[in-house]
RNA sequence: GGAGAGAUGGCCGAGUGGUCGAAGGCGCGCCCCUGCUAAGGGCGUAAGGGUGAAAACCCUUCGAGGGUUCGAAUCCCUCUCUCUCCGCCA
């Protein structure tokens, strides 16, 4: 959610950063509600203010052994105007909300120009893609005489989802271990275990709702719950309702979880294989920052995430994500992307992003700034470090042996028992 | 699932219809005293929103939502969450 002073104050300036992503901020209609909404809001107040002093006035009367029946006269009446101007306060009050969470954030200056994927820029790139004697399989084809059973699923929940069995599974399993260490043991994470199932107003806060509910599994209940989409959602709502002391930041959580997508506007993509799957496990990477060091800790998350594939000598590139591609709630994201030889291309394996305060203000999460010492929204971000099943993805294509075979990569032996080759 | 208790500011905790946004304490800030330290004293200290150039003023908020009333932290109803006991259970 936007700041709704800066929005009021400099509504041109929100107006042209908006207009970079190409969302066209409709200045007239936010002008009209707004006025609304002060007009409707001050004659509440006034009404109030008067009921107030009428109630006052019938007290200070009794206390005095003089007749109040004036007072209480006045009153009746003020209260039946108040319940008008209540009414529609509310009403007003709604609809400006409402009209306030489904604005996405406004971008840093750095980020590149464009209107979708193709304007994306490479910042940098690591590896070199491994030449091949053979041509090598996808992980599809590769992963069905190791254990990947496609059928199976298909028979159990339909299409989009995966059985992995034996050494395939033990493999996804020490790619999710070797990720959680990594970044508890040396990057300083604190694990967090927490719920996959989550309320609403959870995913209000992270910006999934109102406006990407089609994206969501919902279950069915005497109250609704989602399942979540990412760790980020419960993870970064962790600080929800909380002021949080300067000492204490930042803070660094990571969460093994797995993630649930309807893929609804995904119909006939990547349809084959384990790349788009309604469940996935995926390492997420979160923090909470004091406003000023979020750009830095984007840099140091995103560089958190790129080591995991370092470790694992995978090729890959980091992508600017260029202002039409940026989502809803982020600042500025950095993508990762990790080489497939079976698609002979770069595919997305982690998202990095900063949500500066647009999270924590629908969250209610703040920070005490000494400086102030007021209570200020803080800034979160997340990121893949990294998607579970995606990682399977590119270990199996890029350590793939003319026989059919994988190699275990060297750092997820000691989670493989020593195992060098499966 | 059954029975009971509770939810108040950064934290703890008092408050059963009328200047209560809320005693007291802790914490925090400023000042004083004490030649260090420890202790002591004084003052201040919730958040959100609105109007305004500013000073300031106004409104809201005592788990959430409804109700009663001129007036609700306080009375009534519903819900959520927490705790205790019983039952069931991975």
């Amino acid at each position: 959610m936007l700041d709704s002073k800066l929005l009021r104050s400099d509504t041109e300036g929100v107006a042209r950063n908006l207009a970079r992503r190409g969302y066209s901020l409709d200045l007239a209609a936010f002008r009209t509600l707004d006025e609304h909404r002060k007009q409707v809001q001050i004659e509440a107040d006034r009404l109030r203010a008067e009921r107030n002093v009428a109630a006052k006035a019938v007290g200070m009367a009794k206390g005095k052994g003089e007749d109040p029946s004036e007072f209480l006269k006045r009153g009746e009446a003020l209260t039946e105007a108040l319940e008008h101007a209540e009414a529609a306060l509310v009403k007003v009050q709604l609809e400006s909300d409402e009209w306030l969470m489904g604005l996405p954030n406004l971008l840093h200056d750095s980020v590149p120009e464009g209107r979708d994927e193709s304007s994306n820029v490479e910042v940098r790139r690591y590896g070199t893609p491994r030449v091949f004697n053979f041509t090598p399989l996808d992980h599809a084809d590769l992963g069905v005489p190791l254990g990947l059973d496609f059928d199976a699923a298909a028979r159990i929940s339909g299409a989009r989802f995966s059985v992995l069995r034996g050494s395939l599974a033990r493999l996804h399993r020490a790619l999710g271990q070797f990720m959680l260490d990594l970044h508890t043991i040396e990057h300083g994470y604190q694990e967090i275990y927490a719920p996959y199932l989550v309320s609403a107003e959870a995913l209000r806060g992270t910006g999934q709702l109102p406006k990407f509910e089609q994206e969501l599994f919902a279950v069915g209940g005497d109250r609704p719950l989602y399942l979540i989409p990412t760790a980020e959602v419960p993870v970064t709502n962790l600080v929800r309702d909380q002021i949080i002391s300067a000492e204490q930041l930042p803070l660094r959580y990571v969460a093994h979880t797995p993630c649930f997508r309807s893929e609804a506007g995904a119909a006939g993509k990547d349809t084959r294989g384990l790349i788009r799957q309604h469940q996935f496990d995926k390492v997420e990477l979160v923090q909470i920052v004091k406003p000023a060091d979020s750009y830095a800790a984007l840099e140091q998350l995103t560089a958190h995430a790129e080591e995991v594939l370092k470790r694992l000598e995978l090729p890959y590139r980091v992508l600017a994500l260029c202002a039409g591609d940026v989502g809803f709630g982020s600042t500025k994201t950095y993508d990762l992307e990790v080489w497939l030889p079976g698609q002979g291309k770069y595919r997305e394996i982690s998202s990095c992003s900063n949500y500066e305060a647009f999270q924590a203000r629908r969250m209610q999460a703040r920070w005490r700034n000494p400086e102030t010492g007021k209570p200020e929204p803080l800034h979160t971000l997340n990121g893949s470090g990294i998607a579970v099943g995606r990682a399977l993805v590119a270990v199996l294509e890029n350590y793939q042996n003319a026989d059919g075979s994988v190699n275990v990569p060297p750092a997820l032996r000691p989670y493989m028992g020593g195992l060098e080759k499966i």
